[in-house]
DNA sequence: ACAAAAGTCAAGTCGTTACTTAACTGTTGG
DNA sequence: CCAACAGTTAAGTAACGACTTGACTTTTGT
């Protein structure tokens, strides 16, 4: 019960900021100290902190201390957590051009076995 | 070419909003007009325009007008490049996990095929 | 014992961003 | 033709979020 409330919500809006995404990327490689996050990173000590107390919030990382150092690391449930999320919202849509096709397949071989639908044309904005 | 600079950035900043994701589930139950898009959510109409902009220019949803109705509908394929990117951070990490439970597998087995190693102990912070 | 290292905390600044209202454009049904 | 509809744009406001600085605490190496 490390971090109560670690909603999508959290999750996402931490993911959302790059230098935070910088971090994860970071831990990816392995555990490390807040200064070694800190090393690359063009901002203070002190941001990168805040920056790690937000990703611990939304239950990406963990950090543990010993002595004066603190150790984060990845927390690999909560990103496949997120990465349900998009893989839902994915399926439902393409669930539901599936079945618009096999419709427009059903459609095309009753009407007239006809020429290949041109269900094309211009992508992108109609003038009037 | 509909949306040219479609970066990962541009996409988790998307996603970073609350409101916006609430479209992007709205709209894996299938297109919808900016309308459609704003009754049940609880500010204005032009608000949910822009949001819908944020959304095109991050390369997660496309819209086409006809006639005075803007159809907006998801892009997957967007989604499923904020997976993957998910999934390389998990992969990585996870990669690591598992050469380390290796070695750890080795270790104790060459050490002296012992007890099953007390790992865990407290897991949040030390005082001293 | 002391100085440097590694964080932490509290204000405060400043830019960004979500949102509103209002005026406006194009579209459609009657 | 005109009223309502669907959306767009612009300008402004208010809140939020990232970052800084500076003072402070705890730990560690010598």
């Amino acid at each position: 019960m490390h971090q109560p409330a670690a909603t999508i919500d959290h999750v996402f809006h931490a993911l959302g900021d790059a230098t935070r995404r910088a971090i994860v990327v970071q831990l990816g490689r392995g555990p490390a100290s807040v200064s070694e996050l800190a090393t690359p990173l063009p901002i203070s000590l002190a941001a990168v902190v805040q920056h790690v107390q937000v990703l611990e919030a939304s239950g990406l990382v963990a950090t543990r201390k010993q002595g004066r150092v603190r150790t984060c690391s990845l927390i690999p449930n909560t990103l496949l957590e997120a990465e349900r999320w998009l893989a839902q919202r994915r399926a439902l849509w393409e669930g539901r051009l599936e079945r618009l096709e096999a419709l427009m397949q059903v459609r095309t071989s009753i009407d007239h076995a006809a020429t290949t639908a041109p269900v094309d044309a211009a992508t992108e904005e109609e003038p009037a």
